[in-house]
DNA sequence: TCTGGGGTCCTAGGACCC
DNA sequence: TCTGGGGTCCTAGGACCC
């Protein structure tokens, strides 16, 4: 079995639960099983859209993505369920659990897929003998199902993956290539979506197999970098290591919500933004980071949607510092029209010590830990003098707005701070 | 009755510095 | 007089994925 492989390739495995959030409802009330299950978001309201459905929900045409009304005028018996994220986050530790089991080398994805490098798993059986048996693991003791890839790389095994569903296991060797993978179109390819199948059509490239031959320089010109990527994948080319630490390293925190109708009152959407930096704010917490560049969306009523950030000389993650800077943001740029959706986003993520670290380079600080953690610009005042109110005037800072270690300023602000003695 | 919410990566232009 | 070129940082937007 083991000689189908190249002499030092890798044997990689890519498990992709099918249809997981309506399976784990299935596996909690077996009732369900067998009939058309949705999972949809805002099930009360009418923005309400299919996040997941049962395969034969899906024989009715209902499809991730459409909105819950069309998806119950396709089909009217159609059961839906809003999202259980506490069961979806259970069923998913449960999944890697026995992943795991085969291998440290566990890459998850998502929630619910990842890669495997059982490369150096031979003991255990052949490839596919592995990949019968945590198919079968994961069936028997979380009662889900899934489909898995085996192949030389991380973009074979997923391309593989994807090739029988519910329940299948599907081989992609590369001799395979030619037969298996040109013959599909481009927009089949994981990383190419319905805009880049339509650039690479204006060179005349529809199928894999086409942009596994087309010409680099127009390639390159046309999708930058990711061009020349993708004409390697589709030669079945992808050096990329399984990597069980790319989970860990969170580069950006949001939440967004659409508005139960589009708002264009201020101090509504001044609500909104808090009960948004609220939500943040714990999930920075939790992660022990905080934000260097906060950012926010708004999507107007005719969904256009813009995107503002602000780099922050100071790290951030409490509450309020969130909302304040998420207010201004939003006051800076919002152009009055009537507001669909509204965000905000954590970026630039330190860790909470790496960013007291960083807070020692300003002088004041000595002052803050001395005494209670935070202060006010007021309380500063006596100590450094008018300068700071000044500055705060300048900025637009309340004097009684807290500073400390979880307020940034910026750096202008910040240059204007007066510095000890002992500093220089 | 239109179209969620969580992310990642890449590009491109302007500011700024040397 | 009349204007280089490289590098980095910051910001905005777009494409894609689950």
């Amino acid at each position: 079995m083991k000689e189908m492989y190249p002499k030092n390739g890798r044997v990689i495995l890519h498990v992709d639960m099918n249809s997981f959030y309506a399976s784990v409802e299935m596996a909690y009330d077996p009732s369900l099983k067998g009939k058309p299950l949705a999972i949809a978001g805002n099930v009360e309201e009418r923005r309400g859209i299919i996040v997941t459905c049962s395969y034969e929900a899906r024989k009715f045409g209902v499809k991730t993505t459409m909105p819950l009304w069309e998806a119950k005028k396709l089909c009217p018996q159609l059961i839906v369920k809003p999202p259980n994220f506490e069961r979806y986050r259970n069923a998913s530790i449960g999944m890697f659990d026995i992943l795991r089991q085969y291998t440290e080398l566990v890459e998850p994805v998502s929630i619910d897929e990842g890669y495997m490098d059982i490369t150096e798993s031979f003991e255990l059986g052949s490839p596919i003998e592995i990949a019968e048996r945590i198919q079968k693991r994961i069936h028997k003791q979380l009662d889900l199902p899934c489909s898995i890839g085996v192949a030389p790389n991380k973009f074979l095994a997923k391309m593989a993956s994807d090739m029988k569903k519910p329940m299948g296991i599907t081989i992609l060797r590369k001799r395979d290539i030619p037969k298996v993978l040109w013959p599909l179109n481009t927009g089949e390819m994981h990383g190419i979506g319905k805009k880049t199948a339509e650039k690479l059509k204006t060179l005349g490239i529809e199928t894999i197999g086409d942009l596994a031959k087309a010409n680099e320089i127009q390639l390159k010109t046309l999708l930058g970098i990711n061009g020349i990527r993708m004409k390697e994948r589709a030669n079945g080319i992808d050096a990329r290591p399984v990597d069980p630490e790319s989970v860990a390293e969170f580069k950006s925190i949001g939440n967004s919500t659409t508005l139960p109708r589009d708002i264009s009152n201020q101090q509504e959407l001044f609500h909104i933004l808090e009960s948004l930096a609220e939500k943040v704010s714990v999930r920075l917490k939790r992660k022990n980071v905080l934000a260097t560049t906060l950012g926010i969306t708004i999507r107007y009523k005719d969904r256009r949607t813009i995107t503002r950030s602000r780099k922050l000389a100071n790290p951030i993650n409490h509450k309020d510092d969130l909302a304040e800077l998420s207010k201004q943001l939003f006051l800076k740029n919002w152009n009055g029209d009537a507001v669909r959706l509204l965000g905000i986003t954590g970026q630039d993520l330190v860790d909470h010590n790496e960013a007291y670290r960083q807070l020692d380079l300003f002088s004041y600080q000595k002052d803050a830990k001395k005494e209670p953690l935070f202060q006010t610009l007021s309380n500063l005042r006596e100590k450094f003098g008018k300068t700071i109110i000044e500055s705060a005037g300048t900025h637009n800072i309340d004097p009684n707005h807290r500073i400390g270690t979880e307020t940034s300023f910026n750096k202008d602000f910040l240059r204007s701070f007066p510095k000890n003695e002992e500093e220089d």
